[in-house]
DNA sequence: AAGTGGTCTAGACCACGGC
DNA sequence: CCGTGGTCTAGACCACTTC
């Protein structure tokens, strides 16, 4: 049969990634017409609705827009639409070099609220993790994380500078992150965020306050961003 | 055969309203467990991906959290993730009363870059429609379209103080809006803004400029909005 | 072991777009 | 008209969770 997975990726997400490599090359560009579902069924040795599932996603990230009677076609930006990614993840995407500066690493008990929306006792420790992140040698943004400390406990201030909190996460911890729901306002940054991201105290930045949940329905992690406003736009994708 | 669709509505989409109707009328609470897709696809009739269809899209609305070997289940808050919805919609499906005040309604000539967004003539004439959004009386946000004039002639004042745009757009001119791309950001409202919002000069406030489509793929309206950020937030889910 | 969601097949008909 | 995406069928096997 030929459903069989033979290598660890769905069939669907093998197209996804034939279709991105085809762009990255250069051989699709935006406004190009995509294989059609059938096509790409045809191509890739598999039935209509696998190939359909694959653009549908695609479409969802934005990387591609469909119409009914006329095909499936290369969107314009280069944005990835209602896509989870890490600070660093985002940055690098774009060509941007990132780098991150740990504010401070510590565990905190008194965090009630969050403790709450992580479901996890009142009291229980949490760790708190503070990062100022600089894109291009500049202040762009401050993220301060919150996550279980009897679950991720060995996570070291060496590693984060460098690396994507999420790739520790899934990699070291074996966390699959599924996705965040988000809760977004514009608030003016105080005293201390001002001077840290070096803007004027009262500045409008953007706030992002986050959840995110694994695979297994659990809440992980709650992160808190403030990101300068002036160095950042969300990109977000919404269906009727 | 079942798969005849003999009202307008795709069986998937009767199913979710089956669903949500549960929810309303107060049988599903959150947290409970959803019917499982072999339950929904037998107990309406229709096959397993049918019924997998209608779970996955309501997952997407932030309604249900689905998990492998577990099953479906009713999602905590009632907050519609990433649905596109008009300012007048969001508010009342909140049961929040809204009203709007139409500031200004007029043709310009001049907003070139508008008009090359939606991908009409740099001098094409566009309407302009400023109106400020109240919710219980009070001023919340300040949004101004722009669509094409000779496309939407005779949208009256009178009708857009109780009516929701996208309704006339929808029903008066058989536009079909299928999704928006959205850019968030933060700013300061500026003397304008701020008299009209009735908030302080130099308040944090959030901007999102949208870019709304119809099913045929085109750029139907341009809408820039300032919502005073003590009364709105914006509310969304990523996936990985 | 039983039940769940995740992936997949090999077809089908419909509605719509462009020629 | 033909090709496109949109919906749908009636099954199947797998990976996973819960008991």
């Amino acid at each position: 049969m030929a459903n069989v997975q033979k290598d660890g990726l769905p069939a669907y997400k093998q197209i996804q990634v034939a279709i991105r490599k085809r762009l990255e090359l250069g051989i699709l560009k935006p406004g190009d017409l995509v294989d059609s579902e059938r096509e790409l069924a045809r191509r890739h040795g598999v039935s209509l609705m696998t190939a359909r599932h694959a653009l549908t996603a695609l479409e969802r990230e934005g990387m591609v827009v469909r119409r009914r009677g006329a095909g499936t076609f290369v969107a314009p930006p280069k944005i990835h639409f209602n896509k989870l990614m890490s600070y660093t993840e985002q940055m690098s995407g774009r060509g941007l070099t990132v780098s991150s500066k740990v504010l401070s690493l510590n565990i905190v008990h008194t965090e009630q609220e969050i403790a709450a929306r992580l479901a996890l006792p009142a009291t229980g420790p949490l760790v708190k993790l503070e990062r100022l992140r600089l894109s291009a040698e500049e202040p762009c943004a401050i993220e301060t994380c919150y996550f279980s400390a009897d679950e991720f406990s060995g996570i070291t201030k060496a590693r984060l500078d460098r690396l994507s909190l999420f790739s520790v996460l899934e990699h070291e911890f074996g966390i699959q992150i599924a996705h965040a729901d988000e809760e977004v306002d514009a608030t003016t940054a105080d005293a201390h965020a001002a001077r840290l991201l070096e803007i004027p105290p009262g500045t409008a930045v953007l706030r992002i306050r986050q959840k995110i949940y694994c695979t297994t329905g659990k809440a992980a992690m709650y992160v808190l961003g403030l990101y300068r406003s002036d160095r950042h736009s969300l990109f977000i994708r919404r269906f009727r």
